[in-house]
RNA sequence: GCCCAGAUGGCGGAACUGGUAGACGCGUCAGACUCAAAAUCUGGUACUCGCAAGGGUGUGCAGGUUCGAUUCCUGUUCUGGGCACCA
């Protein structure tokens, strides 16, 4: 009986799916435990190997967690909404939904041919009516919030309201515009409108006008983790900045809890750095600065992080959209500050991060300094982002680069306030150098007299201690269709929230996708929405998963987007598996959401994700083929009978002994013309590395591929036609993707699984390389021949085990165990590798050790460890069977020979008992006559015992 | 430029808190089976000197701590990733 995986696992994968094997209850005495994948966006070119590496290790956690007594919540669904399925739909006429439809289809199959434990009773897309129903509802909750900074948590608007008639906002100052104030009589006497307009500077999900990055390729506003280096990730489409009233979540009221939640959960140090570095949280100082000849209300307010350097302030910089800017500027710099006003907006976002170019523009007035009174010119430049601080900072050339840099290119005078830490040829910006020139902070350490200088300041009343962010507002609207519909009406320019029974309000069916008047989205085409006035944007495509592990905990609830029963009993996932490109988009937005479903009291957890584990990237490995260029007298044969050359040759082609080779090889093939030694060349072809093995080509597959090389002629080497080689992304472009499926056929899914485990730890990234499966195959083999001989059959007997065998499978047992929990699952396939050839050396066919052996197996390959636990006379799943207990006494020997060492040398052995004390061991060392001869009458200083290792002696 | 991670045979990678470096697999070499090949099975395989017994060298490089370092510390090189006018 051989082994037969097609048939087997075709088998139990009708079962699990006809049983719903792997569906999971709410209600159990077992432990929880859930483990999430990142859910695929179903795109149209399928999966490829890459693809199923973080399910295969999340499947095998999950199916081990399940041995282990727990109840495991594994769910799987679809990112359905978004920009590239709209993209298809403009560019071939096919409807989203239509393409999204089939895209979910096939990744399904793809999916099944795995054998995965998903709970797809759980499943969905955002795009159903019944899931969006509820990113709607939750947009407007965020609508109805503000965010309390003195209790640091969101709160229901209303509340606000309630705030505002009797105290007025004094207690809340405005996070969307600082400078308004009003008392509780002027807040009653405001109209409609007016409160309305205020409290939009409030919510959490608000509407305002803002510098947005507009791709007009895609038609579009973009978040700031969608934009890449002044152009689009998706497209690679130019950027600019635009003014348009958006959608925003005002996620930087939560940045200070983005930031303290990253202590209380696993993820890895690179993931909490990038992170960090994205919310960019900095503390230092906002100074104002007064203005020479301006108005006394006049102030300059700039922010920085060294209060400590005021002295060595020698110019100002303000950015170009700084609204100071115009008041400020003197008559005769007008034109100038005009002139370079024009010059910046005529640069692209993407020139200007190009070139880097130093620029600016005196505005001819000066500023006067809070403590010495010196006059300061203020300068425009775009180095000076207005988005950031307050849009104005105070240069100061001897300790920051771009203030130095920008002194020397307009000849500014540079005040050295360091000594000898400054050169005077590039700035230093040091916190650990002495002040000097620096009037009440002389002699201070920089590190120290920052707040020696805030404390001035803030006691002065010229200035206060201030923390910024670099994290701005998430744009939260996109001008597309294939999206949730913002459910709001607008009413006379005040948005006005769809009531809750109106949800979900579903995206109308459309045939055109072109965007609508003035940077509007395409909804704004279709008649019944514009006439009930509704908002033709929609949302971005991180809103449905940015809380969508919530609802696999209760998929089908009408009543509510997730029970509190529920999201009790489930909790945080456990376990989340995904790509680490998500760091500052989808982790950080779906972090945010949890807290403010928590902090309204919907859900009792902060952090949506316990541990968090990016697999690696999986990247392809290309070959090459080397087309032979000449323009000698066989170039016009050569396009009709392309010639290829082996890699040996091609690549050191320069040679003369080579170029003999090519040219006899040349005759041979078109008869008599030979080949111009003086103008060969070779052009590298990525060729498919499904017809490769190894680096060798199968060239009778290659004249197949494509008609153009059907009489292709080959140069080998050695008889074979050997590739070059290169590690690249994995891409249908790049003829270098391998089809899950493909190896699943040859192979079957458990050795697929195991191979693509076996291949290198999950977190780290490697090229994928087909050979090795073999092995892994080979080894299911040897298993399979544990229990099935070819002739005989059945070959497990009721035996009792031997010690040795006992041994064999419990040391088996606690190195797969230790692996997995580890999750480490390449050592953990090397574990079970290691005990079947032990099980195989000792020929043991015992039941009693077999049955142990096919539990451990079960998450690894789930198909035939089923097959061989029904075999061996189960009537249940593997999986209902308890994770087997390790016997420790069957681990070690009773008594074992260790190496003696003395000063790290051995000298000996020496047979000691298991359970032997230090003592013990001490004694016997120094009974030894090796010992003793070694030591020659010297005492030694320490005996080190290292249990199952080593004795050493230290003299 | 700044931050993070990594570097081990021909290759992918083991070595969990410092304790026999190279597990397991690929590849390769030899052998068995075969008329032969494939498949399968068995054995060898870090480098190096040696017929052998045995010796020497080895975890990017240079140092340090330690009886003992792939593991800890300092410096350095290279590779991969993230951020990049954020004051």
């Amino acid at each position: 009986m051989e082994y037969n995986f097609s048939d087997i696992e075709k088998k139990w994968r009708q079962r699990w799916i006809a049983e719903g094997a792997y569906e999971v209850s709410n209600d159990s005495d077992r432990p929880k435990f859930y483990v999430l994948d990142m859910f695929p966006y179903p795109s149209g070119a399928g999966l490829h190997v890459g693809h199923p590496l973080g399910y295969i290790a999340s499947d095998i956690y999950a199916r081990y967690k399940r041995l282990k007594g727990f109840n495991v919540l594994h769910p799987m669904g679809y990112d359905a909404f978004g920009l590239p399925a709209e993209q298809y739909a403009i560019d071939h006429g096919i409807h989203p939904a239509v393409s999204t439809n089939d895209n979910i289809a096939n990744f399904r199959s793809q999916l099944d041919n795995i054998g995965f434990s998903y709970d797809w009773s759980r499943s969905f897309r955002t795009s159903d009516p019944g899931f969006y129903k509820w990113t709607q509802w939750i947009f407007l909750q965020l609508f109805d919030s503000w965010y309390d900074r003195t209790s640091a948590r969101a709160r229901p608007i209303g509340e606000l309201e309630a705030i505002f008639s009797e105290t007025g906002n004094a207690g809340h100052p405005c996070p969307g515009d600082p400078s308004l104030r009003f008392d509780a009589d002027e807040w009653v006497a405001m109209g409609h409108r007016r409160r309305q307009d205020v409290l939009m500077h409030y919510r959490l999900a608000y509407c305002g006008y803002g510098e947005v990055n507009w791709c007009e390729a895609l038609g579009t506003v973009l978040a700031n983790d969608e934009v890449v280096g002044g152009v689009s990730e998706r497209g690679g489409y130019p950027v600019v900045k635009k003014k348009l009233r958006q959608w925003y979540l005002r996620i930087t009221e939560y940045a200070d809890r983005l930031l303290e939640g990253l202590q209380s959960v696993d993820f890895s140090e690179a993931m909490k750095e990038t992170q960090t570095n994205w919310i960019g949280k900095s503390f230092g100082a906002e100074i104002d600065f007064a203005v020479y000849e301006a108005p006394p209300d006049v102030k300059l307010r700039v922010y920085t992080t060294r209060p400590d350097t005021i002295f060595g302030v020698d110019f100002m910089v303000i950015a170009p959209e700084h609204p100071l800017l115009d008041k400020i500027t003197t008559a005769d710099q007008r034109v100038a500050v005009q002139e370079y006003l024009a010059y910046v907006g005529s640069r692209s976002e993407r020139e200007r991060m190009a070139e880097k170019k130093i620029t600016g523009c005196f505005t001819g007035a000066y500023a006067i300094h809070p403590f010495n009174g010196l006059h300061i010119p203020i300068w425009t430049s775009e180095y000076v982002l207005a988005g950031y601080g307050t849009g104005a900072i105070m240069a100061v050339p001897c300790g920051d680069e771009r203030d130095f840099k920008f002194a020397r290119y307009f000849q500014l005078h540079i005040t050295n306030i360091i000594g000898d830490a400054f050169t005077g040829e590039e700035a230093n910006p040091t916190k650990d150098a002495v002040l000097e020139n620096s009037d009440f902070l002389d002699g201070l350490v920089m590190r120290d007299a920052i707040l020696a200088a805030i404390r001035k300041l803030e006691e002065k009343g010229l200035g206060m201690r201030k923390v910024n962010y670099r994290m701005r507002d998430a744009a939260f609207s996109r001008q597309r269709y294939w999206g949730e519909p913002f459910p709001i009406v607008w009413d006379d320019g005040v948005p006005v929230p769809l009531r809750e029974k109106e949800l979900p309000l579903e995206l109308p069916h459309i045939d055109k996708y072109g965007p609508g008047p003035e940077g509007e989205g395409p909804l704004a085409n279709v008649p019944a929405w514009t006439a009930r006035r509704l908002e033709t944007n929609t949302m971005p495509g991180y809103a449905g998963s940015s809380w969508y592990f919530l609802r696999y905990m209760d998929p089908h609830n009408d009543a509510t987007f997730c029970s509190r029963p529920a999201s009790d009993y489930w909790g945080q996932v456990d376990l989340y598996i995904g790509g680490s490109e998500h760091a500052v988009g989808h982790l950080l937005y779906s972090r945010m959401w949890t807290k403010f479903l928590f902090d309204r009291g919907w859900i009792g957890f902060q952090e949506p994700f316990k541990r968090l584990i990016n697999q690696g990237m999986i990247q392809g490995s290309s070959r090459f083929v080397y087309r032979l260029e000449t323009r000698g007298p066989v170039a016009g044969l050569m396009r009709e009978k392309p010639i290829f050359v082996s890699a040996g040759l091609a690549t050191s082609g320069s040679e003369p002994e080579i170029h003999e080779v090519l040219s006899l090889a040349v005759r041979d093939i078109f008869g008599d013309p030979g080949l111009d030694l003086r103008d060969i060349g070779f052009s590298p072809l990525h060729v498919d590395v499904n017809i490769v093995d190894g680096v060798e080509l199968d060239t009778e597959a290659f004249r197949k591929w494509r008609s153009e090389y059907a009489d292709a002629e080959f140069i080998l080497e050695e008889g074979k036609y050997f590739c070059g080689t290169a590690v690249e992304k994995m891409s249908k472009r790049l003829y270098n993707t391998v089809n899950p499926n493909d190896l699943v056929n040859k192979y079957g899914a458990d050795a697929y699984r195991m191979y693509e485990m076996f291949l290198g730890p999950v977190e780290q990234s490697k090229p994928w390389d087909t050979k090795g499966i073999e092995g892994v195959f080979r080894f299911l083999r040897k298993l399979w021949r544990l229990f099935f001989d070819e002739t005989r059959g059945r070959v497990w007997t009721a035996e009792k085990a031997s010690d040795q065998e006992w041994k064999a499978i419990y040391g088996t047992i606690r190195r797969t165990e230790d692996a997995t929990d580890r999750f480490s699952f390449n050592t953990g396939v090397s574990a079970l590798m290691i005990g079947v050839n032990e099980l195989t050396d000792l020929k043991c066919h015992k039941k009693e050790v077999l049955e142990k052996l096919v539990v451990i197996l079960a998450p690894y390959a789930p198909h035939l460890a089923e097959e061989l636990w029904h075999q061996l006379g189960h009537a249940t799943s593997v999986l209902d069977a308890a994770y087997p207990a390790v016997v420790d006494k069957y681990l070690v020997e009773s008594a074992k020979n260790y190496p003696v060492a003395i000063n790290g040398k051995t000298r000996t052995e020496l047979n000691i008992a298991l359970d032997a004390t230090q003592q013990q061991v001490e004694q016997l060392v120094m009974a030894d006559a090796t010992v003793r001869k070694w030591l020659d009458g010297n005492q030694p200083k320490k005996i080190v015992y290292v249990k199952n290792r080593m004795i050493n002696v230290v003299v």
